[in-house]
DNA sequence: CACAGGCCTTGACTAACGTCAAGTCGGCGA
DNA sequence: TCGCCGACTTGACGTTAGTCAAGGCCTGTG
């Protein structure tokens, strides 16, 4: 599994992952979706032993069985949680951005990790210590609705990627993905990838090689790919062609 | 889409869906995993509105695209959580049981159902107004923290299953599932499959044709199929071939 | 400038799984 | 008992996506 042992330090396991807070950066994060609206004595109970990890792109955060010590909050950048085959096959599970909450599940289960992490940018992160938290639900509802809340568009994340895995061809996914990088829902509209084209394939389920053939597929369709630049030439008829309702799917 | 859309009547959607609670029903659903550890004085408020829903066998309890109202927790029976294509074709997402939450990400962030629910077995299932619970889970921490843990359960199925599907074929994820019915590790197994093979099939994420076939494979490698009976002359060969570590896939 | 190393693309081939069409088997009601 | 129906199986074939190999293109580096 090239790439992805060959990193020894599993933040996510040592007691000294980051720093603590400076106030700039409180002042960051107390503007994520998952603090807006804590008070802020109780907002400060929830960071008061939280660290921030600055990664560099690529850099492994934790792998997929180890076991768990803080809860992950994306401050800045991208994460990637990947699936690992037994012959070392990568799989993307999904790419968080700031905002999002991850391995919430096995924090607070105290279950090892079903995914390993890794920055596909340079990004920081959060970590708040699981024991800590767990405390700190009980004291805190408004805590504990907020990481409900998380956990249950997490999970609703994984319902849609089941889904389209179990019921959408890769050309269909590949639509997909596309139309979530633009926010028309007509006309015409000029998107940028915003990752590598392997990473992408990782991501719908496909190997680059289709990726690069599904591209193709979706150029009848009025889909212009050069580089990373991707022109939808009719958002509608590309929305129709993977049935999409974005609501449901 | 055949036998989906001819229920017409939406349990989810009831305001009247269940009868309240007699006390024999009040004890068995104190032993759901939800609410034990919750002092009966909790349990009460936790309960004050639920009703108690009885589901014959392939009754639909919701489908795809509409709105919550209610928590849905399993108490007897099982619930096959379906996705349903755009030409109306079906996959089986999950398959519920005795203790299993469910929607409660729907229900508590009040978005659309992502699936459709049917009872695969006479079921029934206790309804907690959603609006109400939410007030009780400001007010009952104990209630907050069962439901992030039943959320993060349901959570790492998802993952689990995004997993196997990008990254095992689907004789080996039929041998998953044959491993998951048997507490057995080693040595011989008698498993007996709990559902129609077609269940099973769109449950797998393939069709019953290929799922016949599936099994033939599965006898090179000592599984013998006799109807319903199922004979795993050696589990480890099996999981050997599965490459399945149950803790993290 | 040459060159190495990624990343992406293309072509030829293969494997896996789906589709369509019979056909079998067992259960159940008239 | 008969006949029907639904669930399952089997065969033939088609489609989709994976595999392997080669080559292009860009970028960073000596």
């Amino acid at each position: 599994m090239p790439g992805v042992i060959s990193y020894p330090i599993e933040h996510g396991n040592r007691a000294s992952a980051g720093r603590t807070l400076r106030p700039d950066e409180m002042a960051h994060i107390a503007e994520l979706p998952l603090f807006v609206g804590l008070a802020p004595d109780l907002l400060a109970i929830a960071l008061a032993e939280a660290t921030l990890l600055r990664c560099q792109c690529s850099e492994m955060l934790f792998h997929q069985g180890g076991h768990p010590h803080f809860l992950h909050v994306v401050v800045d950048g991208e994460i990637g949680m990947y699936g690992i085959g037994c012959e070392g096959e990568e799989t993307v599970v999904d790419i968080l951005k700031r905002g999002d909450i991850f391995i919430t599940a096995a924090a607070l289960t105290g279950r090892p990790y079903l995914m390993s992490a890794k920055a596909v940018s340079p990004a920081r992160v959060l970590l708040l210590p699981a024991e800590r938290l767990r405390r700190d639900l009980q004291a805190v509802p408004e805590l504990a609705i907020a990481i409900i809340c998380g956990l249950a568009t997490n999970f609703r994340t994984m319902v849609r990627e089941v889904k389209q895995l179990k019921l959408k061809t890769a050309a269909q996914r590949l639509g997909i993905y596309i139309l979530s990088l633009t926010p028309r829902r007509s006309g015409m509209a000029v998107v940028w990838l915003p990752h590598s084209k392997s990473l992408i394939a990782a991501r719908i389920g496909i190997r680059p090689e289709t990726l690069s053939r599904t591209f193709c597929t979706l150029r009848d369709l009025g889909v212009q790919v050069c580089g990373a630049k991707i022109i939808v030439e009719d958002v509608e008829c590309l929305t129709a062609f993977c049935s999409q309702d974005e609501e449901i799917m």
